[in-house]
DNA sequence: GTCTATAATCGGATAGAC
DNA sequence: GTCTATCCGATTATAGAC
């Protein structure tokens, strides 16, 4: 791995870690196996650093939420699909705890791949929604943008309480309790009364 | 308001805005406008004055809880109240942000309240959520330690979204799109069917 | 109780040798 | 490209005067 990329990587996993706030140009540079001066030489500092970790790591998140919801299956399944794939729980989301980060979000450069990231997974999931409410998998009372974003903040809040629990199982459960609300008349939940739309 | 009030608001504020590794004494000093030499006086050192600041939020924000989750009303409705009451959504919440600060986890001391808020919290909807199963209000398939996992979760990743996003939007679609799940029979959603349980 | 002085370490970076 | 030296302010205190 060249000498930037080794500082990437030991800058994105001290972003996760830390947050922005809690990593020094020296803890990076120690966990890169790299010199002072060789940072300096391939960066221009700490936030452009920050910069490039944050969205390469953007990019593998959205690239890993497609990889579920692209896949094939009804809306719920991919639904549930994104909302089982495997994660590090414990460690938090890389991309959702920077916007706790004060520093991050007080550059708009910073921000703007974590804007992006949230932002777009909120809208692949409005359509996958929609998709399941024109098809008659949800209820038409269900609006999608609402729904994907209980979805997106259900994993999000989740990662909270796996850590304030100490425990995956909180993340777990929550994921559970979105799908058996979202789960379409499954096990007595709803009538199946008029599973395709009247018009 | 005495200097330890000033001294513990100031750290609430900070902590709150920028987490405890983005807090420094100094910082803490001049926002209560109180010298050196005083804060040293009054607390052992920062984390001291950190878990007196933690303790008062977490009591402040469980107290504002159970005011919602205590009050009149069927399942659903004191459910709907507790999301719906008010926050400085921008600004997170004081307590679920401090899981993402590595330097808050790694002490058991600062980690108790944490975890022991969160916690109480999930109980107390646990037992809310199958108050309303018990009464047919929600139905029978719901496993209440869920669904009271998923309201927290939608609750704290609201939070990021709407940070995410610059807007409160985020965390009111999130918010209305799980009162809309949770509904009751509402708006053609389920058929209403057996309302009281049958044994 | 509050203030100022002092201090060791870290943070974030620049300069220039190699 | 990488290394060492250097810099200056911030961090997190302690000591002792008032």
């Amino acid at each position: 791995m060249s000498t930037p990329d080794r500082l990437i990587e030991a800058t994105r996993e001290l972003l996760w870690e830390r947050g922005y706030v809690g990593t020094s140009p020296k803890a990076i540079q120690q966990h890169a196996g790299v010199g002072q001066g060789s940072m300096y030489h391939h960066f221009p500092g700490k936030s452009g650093l920050a910069l490039a970790a944050i969205r390469r790591t953007a990019d593998e998140l959205r690239a890993a939420a497609d990889r579920s919801l692209d896949g094939p299956g009804t809306a719920y399944e991919r639904i549930a699909a994104y909302l089982l794939r495997e994660r590090e729980v414990l460690r938090g989301c890389p991309v959702g705890r920077l916007t706790m980060d004060p520093d991050v979000m007080a550059s708009d450069e910073l921000r703007a791949p974590v804007e992006e990231t949230i932002g777009r997974l909120r809208s692949r999931l409005t359509e996958i929604v929609r998709e399941g409410v024109d098809r008659g998998e949800f209820d038409r009372a269900v609006v999608p943008g609402e729904v994907a974003s209980t979805i997106v903040a259900t994993v999000q809040g989740g990662y909270v309480l796996a850590r304030a629990s100490g425990s995956t199982a909180a993340f777990d459960a929550g994921v559970r309790g979105l799908l058996s609300l979202l789960a379409p008349r499954g096990a007595g939940r709803c009538a199946p009364a008029d599973a395709t739309p009247s018009v």
